[in-house]
DNA sequence: AGTCAGCCTCAAAGCGCTTTGGATGATGAG
DNA sequence: CTCATCATCCAAAGCGCTTTGAGGCTGACT
């Protein structure tokens, strides 16, 4: 059933049926009940090409993927997102359409999501501290959103991130305050803005407390329970041994517990775990009392906030440039605790 | 840039263009590298809209993911399969677009985008075993693919799926082989299908060795970490305690691990486990040892192959349906052992 | 020279919708 | 009774592409 057919059976023209479904006020009460009741009836819903052809809009967004073929990982924290992004489109009448990417054919696909017309706007996901996309976005005059930030860029650019690097700070500052003097820090890929930040803030704090950042315990890989458990596994092993990591996602620090526990260390006591916390609908934090101690930040709430100001930006296209920094309380759960009384950490016999 | 402009500058019509551009034979070889050439250019891609208008196709393939207000969980295995998905639709010039759909939304969703013409074939994510959507679809005559199956659904249908049923029945084989008697079975929600014939594999395994399937070691729930910890942490404390765990996913193992150590047991010795493991790729099953004895199946391969098999029915309209059982090969981990010399349960008779 | 393939190119008709610029009655004022 | 006004409705022109049916131009064959 297309917009002619309908129009036929009703015996109006197209124009009116048209414009009693967008509600155009040209058209009486009555005939758009009537309208209306049919099209429910034939369950009538407008072609979306055709209906976009004609007004210019594809009533979509688009949320392009980096993949690497070096490294096929899919981030974990990409459907909570997608989530929270999906509702508020859902809610507001647009598609969300994917492109996984490899990381080469970057600037060609957005220049072909511009040529196509297949989406109104983008979210950007995942970027470094320099960012080529900011700028061929805004080149290609394609309304953006970025989840993160990126440092290299001047010109402002509509963005959802995390306080990431207050967070860092204020965890290592608690660890700090716990007496813990040797502190690992397990972080992101570094290429990652980020990840940049959230060790800006790591080593702020260090240096405030007068302590060192040694580099021996300073790690940046892309975030998996094995690259948590190795490099803990390794560090504990240390003549001079953390006692404390700093961490950067759930599934590190799940990594780094199984390497604390298989050291005969106890979490929360030898040891001292903070990690920064997503707040993953199919990974929360333990119950009531949370697990770890944790910078906490939801990321589906990020995915929503970035899906309405894209579409902001979208349906106002004049207006101001807006952005959003979410704050990651510290919340405090059963993994951390006052550095134990001993300089070097006591190793399990072997 | 669009068709018309660029045939202009090209002193070309808008017929010998397109068809230049999409490889009719009608055209000289040498007009056809002058249009390619100028297409490159001034990066001209054909409008999706139109293009789609034109040919009646939409060039995309829908996921419909459903989610509900009681728990807003994503599934976490939903980023790898659609990574695997994203991958073929790109090789073949076909955009993913996704709906997050409210439970009770769905038969409106799926009409919807029927009439809206948004897709040319769906994917089907986490069939019931009574599942409504698959006659729906059938008789909207919109093609599709289902991960996964419905076990109520007489007629064909295509789909791609893990053999659940043997990968478990296998795994309970190897406990009981390892003498263990009290086994305790961890299931995802047992209105999903997948988790019914985890069941069904179990339960036929434990029969075939003379074990007893106690439903006091028996639950079904949301796939979690907590899950995994609850759950385990109580059966331990029973009288009569578990031995061994049979696990529907790494996440859920996780936290059974995080029990069995927290309870001051030895995984592997006093415990043993085994989990389904999705293969995915922020959670790999430990190193070149995995971690945990896993029924394994990529998930992401899945999601691979149900692309293809949908593209090849989107191509092909009269062809038959096809569908692809995938094997889940039982892979041995450290987290497997004989069983305790049991001193205080009682033993079952042989 | 005439004719006919064969090759290349074109104008124009859609695809299903929105939207502009009227047309048509009905209504009330003059 | 006439005329402007208003509320309704409509025909037709696009939106950017594909595709049909035809037409021009070669060169080869009769």
């Amino acid at each position: 059933m297309n917009l002619k057919e309908l129009a036929a059976h009703l015996g109006l023209s197209q124009t009116t049926v048209s414009r009693a479904l967008n509600g155009y006020p040209e058209v009486s009460e009555a005939t758009r009940k009537r309208v209306a009741h049919a099209a429910e009836q034939h369950n009538y819903s407008p072609n979306t090409r055709a209906k976009g052809l004609a007004t210019g809009r594809a009533m979509a967004v688009g949320h392009v993927i980096p993949t690497s073929t070096r490294h096929e990982m899919v981030n974990p924290i990409f459907g909570d997102f997608i989530s929270g992004a999906g509702e508020t489109y859902a809610q507001n009448g647009y598609d969300m359409v994917l492109s996984m990417v490899e990381d080469g054919d970057q600037a060609r696909v957005y220049r072909e999501l511009k040529a196509k017309g297949t989406v109104d706007g983008l979210i950007l996901h995942g970027p470094a501290a320099a960012e080529p996309r900011i700028g061929l976005l805004r080149e290609l005059g394609l309304p953006f959103c970025v989840h993160g930030r990126s440092t290299n860029e001047q010109a402002p650019y509509s963005w959802v991130d995390v306080n990431n690097k207050s967070a860092f700070e204020r965890a290592t500052e608690l660890l700090a305050d716990l007496g813990h003097r040797r502190i690992a820090l397990l972080n992101g890929l570094e290429a990652m803005d980020f990840a940049r930040r959230r060790r800006a803030g790591f080593e702020a704090a260090m240096a405030t407390r007068g302590l060192v950042a040694d580099p021996a315990l300073m790690r940046s890989e892309e975030m998996t329970e094995t690259y948590g458990y190795d490099s803990a596994r390794e560090m504990l092993a240390l003549a001079d041994a953390p006692t404390a990591f700093l961490v950067s996602s759930m599934i590190v620090a799940i990594g780094v517990r199984r390497a604390v526990e298989e050291t005969g260390l106890a979490l929360g006591a030898d040891v001292s775990v903070i990690t920064h916390d997503d707040d993953l609908s199919y990974l929360r934090n333990g119950g009531e009392v949370p697990l770890f101690t944790a910078t906490r930040s939801s990321v589906r709430e990020a995915g929503q906030i970035a899906a309405k100001l894209l579409l902001d930006q979208i349906a106002n296209p004049g207006s101001p440039i807006r952005t959003q920094l979410l704050e990651a309380p510290l919340v405090l759960g059963t993994s951390t605790g006052p550095a134990p009384k001993v300089t070097a950490a006591p190793r399990a016999a072997e």
